[in-house]
DNA sequence: ACAAAAGTGTTGAGAATACACCCATGA
DNA sequence: TCATGGGTGTATTCTCAACACTTTTGT
């Protein structure tokens, strides 16, 4: 049985940064058709030898200069015409940033990337407002059960910018005191011995996600879980 | 930017059975090379203008002749190299089949579909074991918070087959009376007004899984969600 | 009467929630 | 001294875990 199939696989990326207490996407401005000139995720056609993984570093390199902290794979889009001029089936990503790599285009036209607040983002092309809708609801998912919010934060961090971040991106208001207790709890986090210096206030402690320890506790049966009230 | 790609898509389905306290999963015998005569989770190439689903369910009717009574989308695999001819990218599905569709193969060859128990696997072609092992841990993990147990098993079912279930696919002995208790708090069960006669003891009440009130539920906030000492 | 599976409650421990004031710093 | 954000404890409620005997039926 032979098919003559003339389908296209595309990688597309959907990739969150935080910043001043903002949740962002990063998107391009489409420079051909279809869409030219529509804002849209990095993505584009995955190279003949190329794993899926490869495809969407590459791209994201090419298109956005970004760095990528946290990759995983998102969900694969093939419903026939999402693409007006070929079959195109799009493998998407989950990529998140921290901020000491969230400048941007070093080596692109910077009219053609940018880091979009959730809130004010443009229209997208094609199912391109889908699939973020998609990985949003898996970032606001997977947050409550993996440590993956650290990813979105610097190395070393106050703990208002953990409880900032959880806010933000659940978009409700959290205990301070009770999410500090649970947190501290898993023992999952350092304390440094340095401080940082709000732009008024009491200087709070910084503290730094211990992966190794992380995962010693997970390989015996820990399970990083939040609920909230 | 032109580029020629030469990518075929693919997709492949996990599809698991529960009979006689067994885990089962649907396979089938290869006729063709490479790997003719090896065992291999149904599937097959996309056709220019099916959607992914419809082209799963559609070499599941082809090669199985089954009835599939849930579907998801499992993970897409792409590593250059799965399959010895071309490059293909196959878009895996997870599926659950209850009892009363258990029967295979109407129309094809009853040598070449079959349900293996979990633990008395062939060797599988392609990457496929690994597929496999993607679709359990989906399973093992869905179970806990989603209420797809229930497509394994009988429209009505007495509640020692919703024991013996999760027993089977968590691998684990469970409390008979806290897990009914908790279960039953839910309130996504009615409860029948038949009764099964087992082959031997007291005879058993029937259950229903409510699938509108558990929309319902769901919501209104409410989340399914199964713990184990 | 016995074997087999169904059905059923209570108690104690630990976790989740709700809640408000003092502290350290810079302006 | 004031404004700003950081840091902390307790009492109550609820949920989870542990645990064993009685009931109904067929043989």
């Amino acid at each position: 049985m032979k098919i003559s199939q003339n389908i296209k696989v595309a990688v597309d990326a959907v990739v969150f940064g935080y910043q001043q207490k903002e949740l962002s996407v990063l998107l391009i401005k489409r420079g051909v058709n279809p869409f030219k000139g529509s804002w849209a995720l990095p993505g584009g056609l995955v190279l003949e030898n190329e794993s899926l993984e490869d495809a969407v570093e590459r791209e994201l390199r090419e298109e956005t200069g970004v760095t990528i902290d946290y990759l995983e794979q998102l969900y694969t889009f093939g419903t026939p015409g999402r693409d007006p001029r070929n079959r195109v089936v799009a493998v998407t990503y989950f990529g998140l940033v921290s901020p000491n790599h969230f400048k941007i285009s070093a080596n692109t036209d910077a009219d053609e990337v940018q880091w979009f607040p959730i809130h004010k983002l443009p229209e997208l092309a094609f199912d391109h407002a889908t699939i973020l809708d998609t990985g949003l609801k898996r970032l606001q998912n997977k947050i409550n059960y993996q440590p993956i919010g650290f990813e979105l934060l610097n190395n070393e961090f106050p703990f208002s910018d953990l409880e900032n971040l959880y806010q933000t991106i659940l978009n409700q208001k959290i205990d301070r005191r009770n999410f500090r207790k649970k947190i501290l709890s898993f023992g999952i986090l350092t304390e440094t011995n340095k401080i940082h210096q709000p732009s008024s206030g009491r200087p709070a402690k910084l503290f730094k996600f211990n992966a190794q320890k992380y995962k010693e506790l997970e390989e015996s049966g820990f399970h990083f879980e939040i609920k909230f009230a």
